[in-house]
DNA sequence: CTATAATGTTAGCTGCATTTAACATTATAG
DNA sequence: CTATAATGTTAAATGCAGCTAACATTATAG
């Protein structure tokens, strides 16, 4: 229950990873997803095992820890109702939508996140 | 019409003089309002002059170019849009408002900028 | 099995945005 | 006017996040 805050370069590492969902990600998957170099992702990687965030061993697999997880899975959450948002109410078309839901997921607080999903549903349910 | 990107750090530096309405703004000024050094300050507003968004001379006084001018107003209407929809429509304190509209305000296009205005239009003239 | 390809790691570099500390200039209080 | 305070500038350092290039390990195709 910490809600610690980490750069968004990090939340877009711990994110990709959370995507996999277990599925054993490789460094270079990720590297591939956020379009950098494989380097980049090893020195990430390096800083969230020492925030405590993932674990791994040399050459080993990639494992979310359990407040890895947490913070992950909050932020793809956030992520997925902003995509949402945009499209659905404001009409932003997908692609674009899916670059600001990418920025607003690190900024916004998790109140601010169910307040959108409220306004969100009222103004869906009202379209019937 | 360029709508060229500046860095988030850059626009929070335009923001401030765009804010202060061609009142002599001073480094120390900007340096209070962002919560940085003046040597910050000199730094990107080298940083801005540079990139012809700013004039300014040695120890003497600083200005917004016409380009300079533009791209402010818009983050700036962009950061008080923002707000207003985070107190008005989402009930975010206005603490909490202020940060997050800062944040976002570098994120979202203009379209999308005018789509939120026209849902919060739309919300509030409902509610009557 | 082993050679090669794929993946992971490390070292050293870059740019950006910040800092502190020292110094320069400008403004102002007496 | 001049001493002092306020402001502005510069230099040197830091941390972050990325890069490339070289090297190490692991996986796989023959």
């Amino acid at each position: 229950m910490k809600n610690k805050r980490y750069s968004e370069s990090l939340e877009d590492y711990l994110e990709t990873i959370f995507m996999y969902g277990g599925k054993d990600v490789k460094s270079v998957d990720i590297a591939k997803h956020l379009n950098v170099s494989r380097a980049s992702v090893n020195n990430a990687l390096n800083s969230l095992i020492d925030k405590g965030l993932v674990t791994k061993e040399l050459y080993g697999n990639i494992a979310l820890t359990k407040s890895g997880m947490e913070v992950s899975k909050k932020v793809l959450e956030k992520h997925e109702l902003l995509k949402e948002f945009l499209i659905d109410i404001l009409g932003i078309n997908p692609e674009q939508a899916e670059k600001e839901a990418c920025g607003i997921e690190h900024i916004i607080s998790d109140f601010t996140a169910v307040q959108i999903k409220k306004l969100m549903n009222k103004l869906k349910e009202k379209k019937d």
